[in-house]
RNA sequence: GGGCCCGUAGGGUAGCUUGGUCGAUCCUUUUAGCUUUGGGAGCUAGAGACUCCAGUUCAAAUCUGGGCGGGCCCA
């Protein structure tokens, strides 16, 4: 049985590079570091999380549009933090055609400093609001450290949603909604996460306050997905989105983003795949059922003719199957959809036609059953339907096993994933312990817990006012 | 910012120490034809590489210097 030369569990970093070679995700050899060359298949994929993210969008009542990739300095550096957080990796233009920009523009690490001086111009009145809009586009960042496919990369291909509120409590309940989405989105993806409510010292540069997701990779470390901000009215008075009430008064907005990168296809791979390839979960696979006909001479029209039938049928119940009817022995064509991770194969040869049946060969398990033609579409949908809840349980279990709620830095020290610890509160302790378990501060949980109150933290002995995560991260 | 390593077909490799036997090995890939098809088929005939520039030399994939590209470690 060929599988990949690294293996997931032995070295997960080489087996992740090697994956994302063979089932053609992406082109590494574009001569820029960090940018990367997105392959059909890969494309296709991302373009399916897309599709899922669009249709949250619009249930929520988000408007989708398009800003320009180019920032003018002058507008970039109107909120301070933003600027400082954001300067040091930002890709500068200074020239156009033989002539010297007088204002540099700079591709957008994110697009907040374009969309807030038109946000200025757009909003009037309370009627205007809440204004809800987002992007998928691509953005910039200058990386310096190493680069990883899909994880960390210098042109990103990134979702962004942008929202302005008449006060603070509205805002909240927008955070509170993108949290759900958030859910519901990566339930679809059977991938579990952890919300974080970030440390002072690491949210995003002019927020205040910022809930990361995040996901455990293999390797035990985690991988931050995408994050919500609640930015209160620290954008809006630098750039003056500010709207007329009903009593005719001038009031600022508070304002959310949320969000979410091609990460989520390194999740993916990470999380669901295995040393045959990928694992897709039924909601993004671009081919959900792959159907393999095995041709015999002078038995090919009857095979290929049940396997389209079949396909049809499947198409009307809304199930994306591909019949494969290249001209290759088919354990070729079971090791080329093994590796492209699609969650089920049928087989249709004439023993099969002869009995009435056809194969199921579901991708995760390795499983195999006959089932009658006849059952045949109830079959399936249940079969996409079991792989879905396995792919998300077995990702839970892993996650599940691998969080430790601990009172010491040695216990700590001693554990994979991750560990949350009792904090008191104070910055340098946190950064004590990232120092001692050489990892990162994830943040607090987001949800009340007064357990914690009962323990001390581990470096000051001060009582604890949170629990605080840490993890190595990518 | 400091240190280290690497560069041979699309991918993976051998050759480099000690220059000549290299008209560059093997696997994979790929083209045409025949034959096959229930877990990567076979045969025949083809295709495809020494990162670039300069130097040393009768002679450079091999030695020297530089450029470009890639990677790692430390701060």
């Amino acid at each position: 049985m060929p599988e990949t030369k690294y293996k997931k569990d032995e070295d997960f970093n080489e087996w992740y590079n090697e994956i994302v070679e063979l089932a053609d995700l992406c082109d590494k050899r574009y001569p820029i570091k960090g940018m990367n060359v997105w392959r059909p298949y890969g494309w296709k994929l991302m373009n399916h999380v897309d599709r899922q993210i669009r249709e949250e969008m619009e249930k929520t009542n988000h408007q989708e549009v398009y800003f320009p990739l180019l920032i003018p300095e002058s507008l970039f550096k109107k909120e301070e933090e933003h600027i400082e957080g954001f300067g040091s990796e930002v890709y500068w233009i200074t020239h156009a055609g033989t002539n010297e920009l007088e204002e540099r523009w700079l591709l957008r690490p994110t697009s907040e400093t374009a969309m807030y001086p038109m946000f200025s111009i757009w909003i009037r009145s309370h009627a205007d609001l809440p204004l809800k809009i987002f992007q998928i586009v691509n953005t910039f960042r200058y990386e310096t450290k190493q680069t990883r496919a899909f994880i960390r990369v210098r042109e990103i291909h990134f979702f962004e949603a942008h929202t302005c509120h008449v006060d603070f409590e509205d805002a909240e309940k927008q955070v509170k909604e993108d949290r759900e989405i958030a859910d519901r989105l990566l339930k679809k993806l059977c991938m579990p996460y952890i919300f974080c409510k970030r440390p002072e010292w690491d949210k995003f540069a002019g927020a205040f306050y910022t809930i990361s997701i995040d996901v455990l990779m293999p390797s035990g470390r985690t991988l931050q997905l995408g994050s919500i901000h609640q930015y209160q009215d620290n954008f809006s008075k630098p750039y003056e989105i500010s709207y007329e009430t009903e009593g005719g008064e001038h009031n600022y907005c508070h304002q959310t983003t949320y969000g979410m990168s091609e990460r989520i296809l390194g999740a993916l791979i990470g999380i669901h795949g295995d040393n045959k390839g990928l694992v897709m979960p039924p909601a993004v696979a671009p081919t959900q059922v792959v159907i393999i006909p095995i041709i015999f001479k002078g038995k090919e029209k009857e095979v290929l003719d049940a396997c389209e039938i079949l396909s049809k049928k499947l198409a009307e119940k809304n199930i994306k199957s591909h019949v494969d009817n290249r001209d290759i022995s088919p354990g070729t064509k079971y090791y080329d959809w093994e590796l492209k991770g699609v969650p089920l194969r049928i087989e249709i040869g004439p023993r099969d036609l002869d009995k009435k049946e056809i194969i199921l060969v579901r991708r995760d398990t390795g499983e195999k059953k006959s089932v009658s033609q006849d059952a045949s579409i109830e079959t399936i949908t249940v079969e996409l339907d079991n792989i879905s809840k396995s792919l998300y349980e077995n990702a839970k279990k892993f996650l599940d096993e691998n969080m430790h709620r601990v009172q010491s830095v040695e216990e700590a020290k001693n554990k994979k994933g991750i560990v949350e610890l009792p904090w008191c509160g104070n910055d340098d302790c946190a950064l004590e312990i990232e120092n001692i378990l050489d990892g990162n501060t994830l943040g607090e949980p987001i949800e009340d817990d007064e357990e914690c109150k009962k323990y001390s933290c581990p470096m000051c002995g001060k009582p604890a006012e949170t629990w605080m995560r840490f993890a190595k991260t990518y």
